[in-house]
DNA sequence: TATGAGTGAGACAGGTCTGTATCATATAGG
DNA sequence: CCTATATGATACAGACCTGTCTCACTCATA
């Protein structure tokens, strides 16, 4: 009663698609047509494995998240210390604005233009959003006290989150540069120097 | 052969609509019919306006950021110093987050609908961060050398970027306590006590 | 009063959107 | 082989999109 052994892969294949597609050109820009024209799908192979083009993009984002924890998990390994781990997340994000396709947070993007709190799609972006978070500041609660650790986390995601904007008009250089410098001090005022 | 006095109103009139719109429900999901219908305007009025929806949509943002640059020059006037200046934009801010009305910052969600950097309405939002951005640098010129003044400017955009993000997301009031908290570390470490 | 710019209302064209329905085909497992 | 499942291709419905066009009307000014 399972799927078909290739039907999985179907359904992977087509969120990879319109990953790309709504990464480069937007939610709404994107349409059911271009998505399953990329993918070289039927339309009701896309509408059997998703219930509608908001139940595609939330499949996405989730997926989208889960590749992203999954590479931090990979980058803030437990042998470092929470400013190393921290400077990793940096160096990561810097890599990430220097790649070719760059275009930005999806998960930024999906908060514009699904704006109302109460839709999927919004709730699906604030989950990455409150999982980093939440990551910077266990990293942060292995050396600060639990208020420190949550002003500095706070801190940071918000510098990570400008940094994308930035890097997203083209100032990506300069924009880790003077986060890093930033992130820093404040770690260095915060007392968290390990 | 200027317009009639009550020409420019409209004109004026469309621009305020449309922005209303356009910041609760996003560019690509508010139609022009709606925007006309919500402005009690005929249709041939608006294109007579604007050559084209996008065209609009310039001149929107373009709007938005001049009543952004007024406030903010009303707000830091010469009578003060820098860290009274930064502190007085972090509450207009804070003051910003709590209004009914806020939907995150217009010219952010631009750059996530219009992502390409050659697109007029993609233009139009960076000028807005881009001024900002130089607006905070020239008020902490006053007290640090120039390359400090750069560094700490874009840690601050950074900031006030990612608080804005942060805000759209509910939580405006951590992300101000925290932005003002991690400013002000920075510029002392900076040296800009006063 | 006469003129002409600005406007409201609405039809219209041509295209795109999401989502559904239909039918032939391919294929894996019993 | 035979049946059930997944699929490709395509037409279709109904709505919405941007932008153009026409026509009647208002109203300030000459």
């Amino acid at each position: 009663m399972p799927l078909r052994p290739d039907a999985a892969e179907k359904r992977k294949h087509i969120v990879r698609t319109a990953y790309r597609l709504f990464k480069r050109d937007g939610f709404h820009a994107t349409g059911i047509d271009k998505i399953i024209t990329e993918a070289e799908v039927a339309k009701m192979t896309m509408y059997r494995h998703f219930p509608s083009k908001d139940g595609l993009i939330v499949e996405v984002l989730d997926w989208r998240a889960q590749r992203f924890k999954r590479q931090l998990n990979r980058l803030a390994g437990d042998a470092m210390t929470p400013s190393e781990k921290i400077a990793a997340i940096f160096d990561w994000h810097e890599r990430w604005f220097d790649s070719p396709d760059f275009h930005g947070c999806l998960f930024q993007h999906a908060l514009a233009e699904f704006g109302e709190p109460a839709h999927s799609v919004f709730e699906a972006a604030t989950r990455q959003k409150r999982d980093l978070q939440q990551r910077l500041q266990d990293i942060l609660a292995q050396s600060l006290p639990d208020d420190h650790a949550e002003h500095v986390a706070v801190a940071l995601f918000m510098l990570i989150e400008g940094a994308t904007v930035l890097a997203h008009m083209g100032h990506g250089k300069a924009a880790i540069v003077s986060a890093r410098s930033a992130a820093t001090k404040l770690l260095g005022s915060a007392g968290a120097l390990h």
